[in-house]
DNA sequence: TAGTTTTCACCTAGGTGACAACGT
DNA sequence: ACGTTGTCACCTAGGTGAAAACTA
C-alpha cells in the first residue's frame, strides 16, 4: 500500500464533494459493462417526501437488477484496463434486506466497522496490470435527519452540518495485480467509520444523522511517467444503491437493531432465538 | 500468492534434502553481503558429542555476530536484484535465549505456530522489482533424539526417521515489490509446523524428536520468459543459526517451557509471576 | 516406558449492542 | 428532548501449555 501517491486520485476526492446522484450531471447510466444503475429514485424519496415510513417498499427501487452499478462520466474514453471491469456485490440479499428497512451504520469516536461488510467479486481486469481498490462515501443529500420513534420514521431535521473531511479508504492489499484481485472476494472489513473530525487513524469521517452512499473505485495504476494526465481514464467507479445508509451513534430503528443482531456473528450475545428464524 | 509456479524454486526444494551445514560442500561463507555464517560448530556439538548438558555454552557459538547468515553457492554469480539484499533477524536476543537452552518447537496434527515467530527486516532490495519470500526447514543432521529427564540433556536415540515431504512456506504477501517488503518487518506468523505426513493444509511437515534449521529465501521474480534458466542466480538464502530447534510433540526441557510461558503472550494464563522478572 | 493425541481452561485480540451517564 | 460517550457483558476467532487418555 501507499506505493503510489494520491495524484491519480485527486479526481476522486474532488468529486466526492458533490452529490453524484443529483447535482453532478455527468454521472449516469454507463457504457461498457452490464450496468444496473438506477435513476435517483431511492434517495429522491428521502429528499422529496421527507417523511418516510419503515414499511414502505422504497428499498425495492434501490436494489438494482444486475451485478453492479457502473457510473462513469459519459464523455471520457476509459482506458481498456478499466473499461471491461465489472463488479458484483456480495451479500446482496442481506444488503437489500437492510436497505428495505433503511440501513443504519454506527459511527464511534474510535471507529466502527460497517455491517454488512462491503465486499465484491471482480471480473474483467487485466490479470497482469496493477490496480488499487478504494472506497469513499458521498452525502446522498444536503439534509440532516432525525428519527421519529412514535411512528418509526425518519424526518428531515434541517440542512446538513458542515461536510466532514472527504477521506478515501484504500484496500490494504492495494496496489496488486488484477489476477490477485479477481482470485477471491475483495472485502473491505478493515474500513471503519467515525464521527471524530480530528481522527488520525485514517478512518472515514461521517456526520451522524446524515445519509451516505458508499462508492467503490477501481484504479488502474498506470506505469507511464505522466500518468496524472490519464487519471480520468484510469479509474472506474461502482455504486450500489442498496448499500446507502444513515450514519448514527446509536441505532434508531429497532428493526435494524434486530436484523443486525440476527445477522452479525459478533452480536450473537444478544440473540434470544435461533438465527435460522430469519 | 501462487501467481508464479514453483519452477524457479525447484532448486530450493531439491537442496532441502541435504544437510547444508555438513554434507553439502557448496554451502559456506558467502560473497557479497555482510555474512555472519558460522562454521558448523553449533550442530556439530550435537552430532559429535551426542550428549549435551543444558548449561553448556554451546548456544554462544550459534548466535552469529552480524545481521544475518547469507549462504550461497560460491560459484554462482547472483543477479544484482538479490546480491545486495541483506536481512536482519528480529527478536534476536529472544532467539538466542531460547537457543542457549536448546529451542524446542511443538508440532501437532493440526499445525502449530512457531514461537518465537520468525521475522526479519530486509534491506537492499530493488524497490520496483518483484520478490517472493519463503521459508523451508532442513534437517540439521541424520539423527533422532530423546531427552534424558534425569540429567536434563538430549541424547542421540538412533538414525533419523524417513525424511518428511520437503515443503516450502511462501510468505502470503508473495509476490510483492521490494519497496513493500522493506517497508516493515516481514513476519512468518502464519507458518505452522505439523507432524502429520498426510497434512493437506500446506503446513511444514517435520519429524518429532529431530533437529531442524529454518532457512529464509529471497527470490527475485524474473520477468523474463526463460526465467527458469536463471533460477540459481535469482535467489539468495539466509540462515540464522540461533533459530535452529528440535521438533517435539510435548516440551521436554522444563526451562524451555518456562521461557515460552514467560515470553509468549498467548501463554499468559500459565504465568505465576510478573513477566518483567525475566 | 516413551511418545502422541485430544481436550480444556485460560489467554490475546477485537467486534457487538445495551445501558447509564453525560452533554447541549 | 435529543443526541453522544464510555463502559460492559458477551460474543468470534484462534493461540497457549497442562493434563488425561491413548498407542505402541
Amino acid at each position: 500500500m501507499s506505493v503510489f501517491t494520491a495524484t491519480s486520485l485527486s479526481i476522486l476526492t474532488s468529486s466526492a464533494e458533490g452529490y453524484p446522484m443529483s447535482s453532478s450531471p455527468d454521472w449516469g447510466s454507463s457504457v461498457g459493462t452490464p450496468c444496473s444503475f438506477v435513476q435517483p429514485q431511492g434517495y429522491g424519496q428521502y429528499g422529496a417526501s421527507a417523511l418516510l415510513s419503515d414499511s414502505e417498499e422504497r428499498g425495492l427501487s434501490c436494489s438494482g437488477g444486475g451485478s453492479g452499478g457502473s457510473c462513469v462520466p459519459r464523455d471520457v474514453q476509459k482506458n481498456v484496463r478499466v473499461s471491461g471491469v465489472s463488479v458484483q456485490l456480495e451479500m446482496k440479499t442481506l444488503w437489500e434486506e437492510f436497505n428495505r428497512l433503511g440501513t443504519e451504520m454506527i459511527v464511534t469516536k474510535a471507529g466502527r466497522r460497517m455491517f454488512p461488510t462491503f465486499q465484491v467479486k471482480i471480473f474483467g481486469m487485466d490479470p497482469l496490470a496493477d490496480y488499487a481498490l478504494l472506497m469513499d462515501f458521498v452525502p446522498l443529500d444536503d439534509k440532516r435527519y432525525r428519527y421519529a420513534f412514535h411512528n418509526s420514521s425518519w424526518l428531515v431535521a434541517g440542512k446538513a452540518d458542515p461536510a466532514t473531511p472527504g477521506r478515501v479508504h484504500f484496500h490494504p492489499d492495494s496496489p496488486a495485480r488484477g489476477a490477485q484481485w479477481m482470485r477471491q472476494i475483495v472485502s473491505f472489513d478493515k474500513l471503519k467509520l467515525t464521527n471524530n473530525l480530528l481522527d488520525d487513524n485514517g478512518h472515514i469521517i461521517l456526520n451522524s444523522m446524515h445519509r451516505y452512499q458508499p462508492r467503490f473505485h477501481v484504479v488502474f495504476v498506470d506505469p507511464r511517467k505522466d500518468s496524472e494526465r490519464y487519471a480520468e481514464q484510469n479509474f472506474k467507479t461502482f455504486i450500489f444503491q442498496e448499500t446507502q445508509f444513515t450514519a448514527v451513534t446509536a441505532y434508531q430503528n429497532h428493526r435494524i437493531t434486530q436484523l443486525k443482531i440476527a445477522s452479525n456473528p459478533f452480536a450473537k450475545g444478544f440473540r434470544d432465538c435461533d438465527p435460522e428464524d430469519w
